[in-house]
DNA sequence: GTTTGTATTTTGAATACTCAAAATGAAAAT
DNA sequence: ATTTTCATTTTGAGTATTCAAAATACAAAC
């Protein structure tokens, strides 16, 4: 059985693995788990021995099919956790992400299955983070971060791609929400901000790291099972 | 903060103190906790240090106030999740016991304080054992084995102080759940059985084993917020 | 009072995870 | 080609938890 540091390392490197072939250095995992690059180094080596990655040394780490499917169930528990807290327990979707982390380690298979029964097989986590099926198949959509669009473009809030509990606040506070119909007024590109209106609201001015952190996809495609 | 490891040790010595001022021997903790006798000693040691233990060397161990706290805390979140799997997520009562054990470690004080508001502050988990408060106190009635009642007694389940899954199912399949009336019509010391008739049910044998894991107290004594 | 038997403790070692700091590798700058 | 710089790895050590097996203490039996 994985540890739950095992399953948080594993969730990690699937998460931030730059699409393709790309080799994550090991540098980088060490700062994203907070942790010495040295401990990384060691972590990556058991991982490696226990057919959950392939490490090269120098280069970096990848993970193996293995190493997918144990990374693809965590983060299906993470997600339905979230959107169960969301959803039965009322908990706010800023709140939710460390409550997950946690749980994703604690909570059975069989228990599992019954969250995702009781919430009707979602396909969406309370960000709009696609949950992976029992099966470990991950819908991947090609969204966009909401600064990579034209002035003009009206755009649907696909997923807000940032954990941060005060950004999360924020976001709501401002509709800035999946599913939330968004229309992109005007970008100013030496000001590094762009104002958009979110339904019928005042218009509002982000800069482009907010704006980065907000992916959207095109108005007309609804997505189905849409959460929150 | 505790280790979950240690949240285990300390909930089991409470758990299994006899009550007074009784030590615990530490060969009966490391049976308890699946652990060979110098693991025990070893642990022992280590909660003495941090002041949630007494220990006297080849006597046995007791908690400190700061033990029972904490004793408490861990069961409260216990039970408490016990019965939110049984009530909101239909988990079945003989199943719960393996869950609990493990969310009880990853739950926040936070979600538990939902999760108590949403099942409306009950005091008794699905097995009948009484839920910490949030402030630490426990309700201790004075319920007795079945098997110490004498025949003719009329009396109702209190709880059941067995988590054995088969166990569980069979009780529950012959209305052996806390709150259900009972009639002890017979007993026959010498066969070491009992003839008890639930509710309005065919007359059922137990052996004292069985008996002996069945609690119950006076039939008119009704029970505020009785669970499951 | 000595022997025997059992409970408990100690010792030594293992696994899992982590950090600090020294060593090393390799690319970038000169 | 050498030096500088920076990322990565290695080494040594510490915490938490556990086991196997040897040592010890104590009570019970003789
Ligand atoms: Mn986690
Ligand atoms: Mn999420
Ligand atoms: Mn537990
Ligand atoms: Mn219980």
């Amino acid at each position: 059985m994985a540890t739950s540091t095992v399953e948080n390392y594993i969730k990690r490197i699937f998460m931030d693995q730059p699409t393709g072939t790309g080799l994550m250095p090991l540098g980088r995992l060490a700062k994203i788990m907070n942790v010495v690059p040295g401990t990384a180094t060691t972590m990556v080596k058991t991982l490696s021995e226990s057919g959950l990655a392939r490490y090269r040394p120098r280069e970096g780490v990848r993970l193996t099919p293995a190493g997918e499917k144990l990374a693809l169930h965590v983060l299906r528990r993470h997600r339905l956790i979230e959107l169960f807290l969301v959803r039965v327990l009322g908990v706010d979707w800023s709140e939710v992400h460390p409550e997950a982390e946690e749980l994703e380690h604690a909570i059975s298979d069989k228990l599992l299955a019954r969250i995702d029964e009781l919430l009707g097989k979602p396909a969406f986590d309370p960000h709009g983070d696609p949950i992976p099926s029992a099966a470990g198949k991950l819908s991947r959509s090609r969204v966009q971060p909401l600064i990579a669009c034209n002035a003009g473009a009206r755009m649907r809030i696909a997923r807000i791609t940032d954990q941060d509990s005060r950004f999360l606040r924020y976001a709501n506070s401002h509709g800035l929400v999946p599913g939330a119909k968004l229309h992109l007024k005007d970008r100013d590109a030496q000001g590094d901000s762009i104002l958009v209106q979110v339904n019928g609201r005042k218009p509002l001015n982000l800069g482009s790291s907010a704006g980065a952190k907000i992916m959207v996809e095109p108005h007309a495609k609804a997505r189905t099972k849409r959460a929150t």
